[in-house]
RNA sequence: GGCGACGUAGCCAAGUGGCAAGGCAGGGGUCUGCAAAACCCCCAUCGCCGGUUCAAAUCCGGCCGUCGCCUCCA
């Protein structure tokens, strides 16, 4: 079984095959960097996180690009208003974003390249682009003539004499066509502004993702994504401008993901209906958030809600049972192979769900069925090789998926400063359970509990955990 | 209005022609002083109506409903 992957170019599922054998490049569009990010930002980097993981996991050597939007009106805007300067205000929150990303879990790109460092390859694709008839300039602004590019929209499935109608088309009589978008902006007094051959300003938004791809990756990509919501107009013009400045396919597989969705809507910076990745993090393991979209599909919204989020969280907690430590004493025989069984066959149904454009879903239920056959065979007292190559496929596939499995970091903070105490009232729980005294060795249990500490007795004897309390 | 997704159990969700994965919640049991955890068992005629077929959640048509994009957006 090969992977397969959903193209949004030819809105079907195809075969992947490389350009060149055993290698991917990757370039995934990054934020505009001018607030803190949400966790809608965090399920695209979470998604092609998983991507390429998956490809990596199957032997090939994949180059991730990933970008920031460091120069943009928004940023001028909110900089503006906080009487910031425009760079200091995107590096602050590019900072941000590259920490929410290791605390994401998330591998850090090859690159980050940003608009303010890519200038001179900007400006050369622009000129080029003037150069063969696809630009014009305008009052000091440089527009891209889509006329000019026959096979325009194929990608969102638009088409220049459709794009017209379109609701939120600001007409602008100037230019020559609607379509047409700026490449090149001229600087208004007191905005950031670059030279160039055209005046002091700053590039469109489209054109730097191309000029990044060119740069970084060469002229033809395997896998470009983004979230669905750049379909249109920012890959289209992506295309568009890359196509026409180099003559070559500019990106051959194009993957989108969903969006994430609270109270019925997107969540979105414009909508302000968001929950920031240091909101979540503040009550939910990483993992837990990771659990929440891989229950679907990338490609269909995921709803967030107190019940969606829950369900992440309890069955996060049933992947890491299956990494209990085993007590038992039999490590072969009849048990001990149906779990051998069990491991491989959870490896190929895994495999088998993720060749499939990225199931993920059915990937969990793999691991899922693992979790169960690791229990039962605990349970039976199995215990050995067996039992530890397990887990192991267990860590390894859920890795695939960057779930970590890991308590988290705080917790081991606590088990450092309050273990000794913990385990001490757990000595005189037990004197008590001996003297039959239940009532108090269960005040013990408790209160411990609103304290985050569950204790389970086992047939080894007393065990302890930290849980957080989920609010 | 144009383009595109989607509608499977209380909730999330896989499955694209052959007896409906998985998780959460719920019910019953084993174990336990009681719990918890774990394990076992139970819990769906797949939005509605037609059609094609030996056979349809799956293909075709119509209807109803939800969502996204249509130049800020992951």
């Amino acid at each position: 079984m090969a992977l397969r992957i959903y193209n949004t170019l030819s809105r079907q599922e195809e075969p992947f095959e490389t350009i060149e054998p055993g290698r991917v490049r990757m370039y995934v569009c990054g934020p505009t960097v001018y607030s803190d990010a949400h966790i809608g930002h965090a399920m695209s980097a979470i998604i092609f996180d998983m991507v390429r993981r998956y490809l990596t996991y199957t032997g090939y050597q994949v180059r991730f690009i990933s970008n920031f939007t460091d120069v943009d009106d928004k940023i001028i805007r909110r900089a503006n208003e906080q009487g910031r300067d425009p760079m200091e205000l995107a590096n602050h929150y590019a900072e941000e974003y590259l920490r929410h990303l290791r605390e994401l879990n998330i591998l850090l790109a090859d690159e980050y390249p940003r608009v303010s460092r890519e200038m001179d390859w900007i400006r050369q694709m622009i000129a080029g682009l003037e150069e063969e008839g696809y630009a014009y300039r305008l009052d000091g602004d440089v527009y891209f003539k889509v006329q000019k590019d026959p096979d325009y929209g194929k990608l969102s499935g638009r088409r220049l004499d459709e794009a017209v109608t379109g609701t939120r088309v600001e007409e602008d009589a100037r230019k020559q066509h609607p379509g047409d978008f700026a490449l090149w902006k001229s600087a208004k007094p007191g905005e950031p502004a670059w030279d160039s051959e055209w005046g002091p300003g700053r590039p469109g938004w489209h054109i730097e993702c191309s000029a990044m791809c060119l740069h970084h990756l060469g002229e033809t990509i395997d896998i470009h994504g983004g979230g669905n919501d750049l379909i249109f107009p920012h890959h289209e013009n992506e295309i568009a401008q890359s196509e026409s400045y180099t003559g070559e396919s500019f990106a051959r597989y194009w993957m989108h993901n969903g969006m994430l969705v609270l109270a019925g809507e997107k969540m979105s910076k414009s909508l302000g209906n968001l929950i920031t990745i240091d909101q979540f993090l503040k009550d939910h393991a990483a993992d837990a958030l990771r659990m929440l979209i891989f229950a679907g599909h990338y490609r269909k919204p995921v709803v967030f809600n107190a019940e969606t989020v829950d369900a992440a969280d309890r069955s996060l907690t049933r992947l890491r049972s299956a990494l209990r430590p085993s007590t038992g004493q039999i490590s072969t025989g009849e048990a001990a192979d149906t779990l051998r069984e069990a491991t491989e066959h959870a490896r190929i149904a895994f495999e088998t769900a993720m060749d499939a454009d990225f199931n993920t879903a059915g990937a969990l239920a793999a691991l899922f069925e693992l979790v169960k056959a690791i229990n039962t065979a605990r349970t039976a007292n199995v215990c050995g090789p067996f039992y530890l190559a397990a887990q192991h496929t267990m860590r390894e596939l859920a890795g695939v998926l960057g779930l970590t499995l890991q308590e988290p970091a705080a917790e081991h903070q606590v088990e450092v400063a309050a273990g000794p105490f913990i385990d001490l009232l757990l000595r005189v729980r037990t004197e008590l359970r001996t003297a039959k005294q239940w009532a108090l060795a269960d005040l013990i249990r408790n209160e411990l509990k609103p304290l985050g500490v569950v204790i389970e007795d086992t047939p080894q004897g007393p065990q302890w955990r930290i849980e957080r309390d989920e609010a």
